[in-house]
DNA sequence: TTGGAATATCGGGAAAAGTCGATATACATT
DNA sequence: AATGTATATCGACTTTTCCCGATATTCCAA
């Protein structure tokens, strides 16, 4: 876990949202039609209207969080769905309470 | 305290040095003369030999780390002393913890 | 097998961060 | 008061980040 790389991944409102919204998926994402949050997450679509930003910002900003290991993806047939990384998050706190 | 400005505080290899010579002073700044490393800190001259960069660019840095509320100063005379804020640090694990 | 939908990648313009040297400020000593 | 030392601030330049629209890729459905 590259330490720098992860704080910069959290170092923008919108991807701090980004790991809200996913920490209860069912929550604030009501419109996600037979999804099975636990197993596979959120697609990038509906991150996407919900951030109002545009589709190729919100895919480069999954693609930073996941290379800082804070979050996943599942490829389903044409959607990619995106979930927390809880062990990245635990070697974040031991990041912070250890080494920092 | 902010978090994207704690984030951003935190996105930079040299300020994770500096925060991690300022946990344990004495071994770090084994030249710094007379210093009372537990009440005030180590002065900016000391860190700013130590990390090779200008000394601009490290008072700088201090201040990014102070407005984020990772470390304090404190003026002596003509020096100015930082040392870890151990609260805000308690705050980050909070954010971490509960927040993120 | 062609068309459409979801996502990823590319290229770019604007804003922010990294870093410097020069200068200003604050304090101490003579 | 003048000089010297430590730190802070300023102006500039370069690199990185933020975000976009356009295009490419991948997959599904007709």
């Amino acid at each position: 876990m590259d330490q720098v790389e992860v704080f910069k991944a959290l170092s923008n409102k919108t991807r701090l949202q980004i790991l809200n919204w996913l920490k209860s998926p069912a929550q604030h994402f009501p419109d996600q039609q037979n999804a099975d949050f636990e197993n596979v997450g959120v697609c990038v679509g509906q991150i996407q209207m919900k951030s109002g930003l545009s589709q190729s910002t919100i895919s480069e900003y999954l693609s930073i969080l996941q290379r800082a290991e804070l979050i996943n993806s599942t490829r389903v047939g044409q959607w990619t769905y995106y979930k927390r990384n809880e062990a990245g998050f635990k070697a974040l706190e031991k990041l912070i309470n250890q080494e920092l």
